[in-house]
DNA sequence: TGACAAATTAACCGCGAGGTACATAAATGC
DNA sequence: GCATTTATGTACCTCGCGGTTAATTTGTCA
């Protein structure tokens, strides 16, 4: 009882183009949504097979399995995030300015890209498994840490920067508030309302982080006032 | 064909006690452990059922069903956590000690409840859906606002306080961190190292915590200085 | 003590979802 | 142009898991 049920009016598509960097571009989009939306048990294989415009069965052929394509899907997210990160240039900015660039483009990074944030939570719910198994991840960090670690430098050399800044204590701060902003949303909403996350309350929030930042390293930081 | 299979060696545990209360809390005490660990999609009821001292149908009996008993699991977890919150009496205190102490309780309590941080992730990777649903939970919140919109109230009074210190802006900043701290552990060690939680990182960065809520509000504050 | 409700057990079920087998069309190269 | 490899589509299989059915025991109250 052979498979091919080529018997009758099974209308079997009968021509194709071959282009396997666009149908396994085509699969990571969309897994990447549907990783994102349901994380790796909530997502469904079939569901994603079905939004790409090709088969199931190629998932397999390239991706090998439901767990090879969730990993294929961060990795790229964390490269895309990380390479966009890398295009900011702050070495030609005085030290605090750096900074504050720096936190300000952190915080709006991650308002820009909510998947690469859902995909990081459904990580830690899974303890890192899979960002530690990758062998690319790791390296991508480095560039944000070097960054810091010259605005520091300078910044402590210059006496405007507290003698204990720490490039990566800094990189905690910024990332915590920007990822919190971002991840916690939903409940944080529901519990509290979403004044936080109007147009002003984020312009506010923005504005609070940079000065959370700022006031625990820079030397007489005076807080932005809130204009009343 | 009937379900009772009682003919020869089936042995059917033929004696037990009535005990609603200690089976629904046996219940909800493994399936907080099972959903925090795998999320919702992820956990699985044979598997709960089974940890339990009681049988698969107990479940269905009282919870009606997964999301039934998701839904209790997190109503379960933010009361517990709310309450021990209301536990702490910071009237006694003057605004700027009171703030700290309001602030180290809440890094500290996220530290101590990692099973209620894992929930509330998964929570937002539902968009906070059942959260919405829940009656009792949106209730429990106020409890840490009213006690962060007195100490803003007599802050400002005494003049420690900047005029523009909000309660909710301080709640969403020392929640930030303190939460970031836990939910985001296992990415943050696997992309930087561990030296952030290390004993001696965590005080640090609890210290950190601290000097960046009140040097945003606290006029003149001076952060503390890490010992070298 | 025996009807009745509440609590509990064990066995079963359907289907959905991850994964596979098989056939075959498109490219490649000699 | 024919053999071989690469890429793709269709149909299918299996079993794990959420949910259910039916029976049975425990307690309660006339």
């Amino acid at each position: 009882m052979g498979a091919g049920g080529d018997s009758a009016g099974t209308t079997r598509k009968t021509s194709w183009k071959k282009d396997p960097e666009a149908v396994q571009e085509n699969i990571l989009t969309i897994a990447t949504e549907e990783f994102a939306a349901h994380g790796l048990a909530g997502a469904n294989i079939n569901v994603i097979a079905q939004r790409t415009s090709t088969s199931k069965r190629m998932i397999y052929y390239y991706f090998e399995g439901k767990e090879g394509l969730y990993m294929r899907v961060l990795e790229r997210v964390y490269s895309s995030l990380r390479e966009s990160e890398k295009a900011l240039d702050v070495t030609s900015l005085d030290p605090v300015p750096a900074l504050k660039r720096l936190t300000e483009a952190t915080f709006d990074s991650h308002v820009n890209n909510p998947q690469f944030i859902r995909l990081v939570m459904i990580e830690n719910i899974h303890n890192a498994e899979y960002v530690k198994k990758s062998n690319i991840i790791p390296r991508l960090n480095k560039a944000i840490i070097d960054k810091l670690t010259d605005v520091c430098r300078r910044g402590i050399a210059d006496g405007v920067l507290r003698k204990d800044a720490d490039p990566l204590e800094l990189h905690w701060m910024t990332s915590s508030a920007s990822f919190y902003n971002v991840s916690n949303r939903a409940t944080f909403s529901a519990s509290f309302g979403d004044s936080l996350y109007s147009e002003p309350g984020q312009r506010r929030i923005r504005q609070r982080v940079v000065d959370m930042v700022l006031g625990a390293v820079v030397i007489g930081y005076e807080p932005h006032q809130k204009s009343e």
